[in-house]
RNA sequence: GGCGGGGUGGCCAAGUGGUAAGGCAGAGGACUGCAAAUCCUUUAUCACGGGUUCGAUUCCCGUCCCCGCCUCCA
């Protein structure tokens, strides 16, 4: 394994080091679980997703958290709007979360911690930095003292005396100064809220990073992965508390994806123009879903459109006809020839070992799949060692698309052969419709039988041997706004 | 204002100090009764102006434009 990632922290590529030989601790920000799960939130999960198959692609034993964050201002509104209580509201988000990263093809982290499980980790730690002075609690409330911890900026490259002294500093009455955060919140009428030793309360939002991750995975973890958003101020936070309380290293590798836009602005819920997750799969589908992911390099900024989208159900098009046509001309007893699949492996290899280099990856399997379709007209013509060729071709992009970039070509071919056992007999018949027509020259009535089946999603192609025919991915009509 | 990222063919998108992957779309051709699928051919001097260099799209400086963060945000 000689992967190379991009360090947020280090600002440039550095060789993936982890901690221990051979297995890797990944933490990822997760969800305030307040609702659904939009767009923006899959690409996060599509590029932890892959980065975490890839580690486990290339050896290595990978432990996923991903916190779940049950606690929040905004989960709270959002209960009081529905007069029920906020567990209601966290227990009803997390399980769509849940659903839609199920649907997403995303692998469930190993751990999924609830904020409102670690309360005693969290006061653990604020306990600790009060008692080193870096900390302090004003009625109720526990500010970190930011001035206090040299570090703080390191991530975001931020001086501390260069940042803005913002007007609308929230509790600036209280703060000792105005950059100073909280970790610790004073229960306010009908809020949910635990006993703690400066006073009944609730947990700041960074806190529960800090003590989650090192709670489940120790001290200096892997890679700490997150939107590009969040580097300033919650991850900046999230360091200042571990490392001020305990000195050392809170993550190894800070690896962060860019922000979805719709055309020139961010996708996001304050901004309004997100799109749900759940309905842009069910629009698009699966494979072409990941494959739009995909794309753009995970940190560069990626534009969900119409167009976009359908050049990406095109390319899953073209992946999945490669595979069902070699499958369709190998005979049973053929065995793969993977010395012509190797080449492709480790193109695909060294552009993944390259930050993740998703875009060329894709690109390496566009041209495997070139090779194939090239391969594919002396192998149905029985050559032997085209058939092994194009076995061992299409058996590596399955392999490298769905056990790595997760875009389920052999689970959207199952599902197309459940279909195509179930419609079998009916378009077989009209087949033999449309072959007697043919024979009598009525191209008339062959053409109509034809049109009708690939209205309903059935193509049917024309060979030498006859017609053969089979359920395509519908590609979604051209909408404006995806 | 501060910090960071970016401007590559009609569209998307990699990449490199020595004249630029891949995909989509388009055009032409092969195959086909016509299609579909597939194959072949075909389209760029890399925002602009300087500089460094034998040579820059790739390094440096400046200009213009776009985006993100600085408040909740994947």
């Amino acid at each position: 394994m000689s992967l190379v990632l991009f360090d947020t922290l280090r600002r440039d590529k550095v060789p993936f080091e982890p901690r221990e030989a051979g297995s890797v601790s990944m933490y990822v920000c997760g969800p305030t679980v307040q609702s659904d799960a939009h767009v923006g939130h899959g690409r996060l999960a599509v590029v932890t997703d892959v980065l975490r198959r890839y580690l486990a692609f290339s050896g290595l034993t990978v432990t996923f958290v991903q916190n779940v964050t049950d606690i929040d201002d905004k989960i709270i509104m959002r209960a009081r709007r529905e007069k029920v209580d906020p567990a209601v509201i966290a227990t009803r988000y997390t399980r769509a979360w849940n659903r839609s990263m199920d649907l997403l093809n995303i692998q469930p982290p190993d751990i999924q911690p609830l904020a409102t499980g670690h309360l005693l980790e969290m006061q653990a730690l604020i306990q600790e930095l009060i008692d080193q002075d870096k900390a302090y609690a004003v009625d109720g409330d526990v500010f970190f003292r930011v001035r206090r911890f040299e570090g703080y900026g390191k991530l975001s490259r931020r001086q501390v005396d260069d940042m803005q002294q913002g007007d609308d500093v929230v509790d600036s009455d209280r703060k000792e100064d105005p950059l100073d955060f909280a970790m610790w919140k004073s229960a306010k009428p009908d809020e949910p809220s635990w006993p703690s030793a400066w006073g009944d309360g609730r947990p700041g939002w960074h806190i529960e990073c800090s003590a989650m991750a090192v709670k489940h995975l120790g001290e200096g973890f892997d890679i700490h992965c997150g939107g590009l958003d969040l580097v300033f101020p919650h991850h900046e936070n999230e360091i200042a508390q571990h490392e001020a309380a305990h000195g050392g290293t809170f993550a190894r590798h800070w690896v962060h994806n860019g922000m979805v836009r719709m055309g020139e602005d961010k996708m996001s819920k304050s901004v309004g123009n997100v799109v749900a997750l759940d309905e842009a799969l069910a629009t698009w589908g699966l494979g072409p879903m990941r494959l739009w992911y995909l794309s753009a390099q995970h940190r560069t900024p990626l534009t969900f459109d119409t167009e976009r989208l359908r050049d990406a159900s095109t390319v899953h098009q073209r992946f999945t006809t490669f595979v069902r046509s070699a499958r369709q001309i190998v005979s049973d007893d053929t065995s793969p020839d993977v010395s012509v699949a190797d080449p492709h492996r480790a193109a695909f290899i060294a552009v993944m070992d390259d930050d993740l280099n998703a875009p060329a990856a894709v690109a390496a399997l566009h041209e495997l799949v070139s090779d194939g379709n090239d391969r594919l007209k002396k192998a149905a013509a029985g050559d032997q060692a085209e058939q092994q060729a194009v076995l061992a071709l299409a058996d590596l992009l399955v392999e490298l698309a769905d056990r790595v970039l997760g875009i389920g070509i052999d689970d959207w071919l199952g599902e197309a052969a459940a279909l195509e056992a179930r419609i079998g007999p009916l378009v077989e018949g009209l087949l033999d419709a449309r072959k007697q027509a043919r024979a009598d020259r009525d191209f008339e009535t062959a053409d109509a039988i034809r049109d009708q089946l690939t209205a309903t999603g059935v193509v049917v192609e024309d060979g030498p041997d006859g017609a053969t025919w089979y359920v395509a991915a519908p590609l979604p009509d051209p909408t404006p706004d995806a």
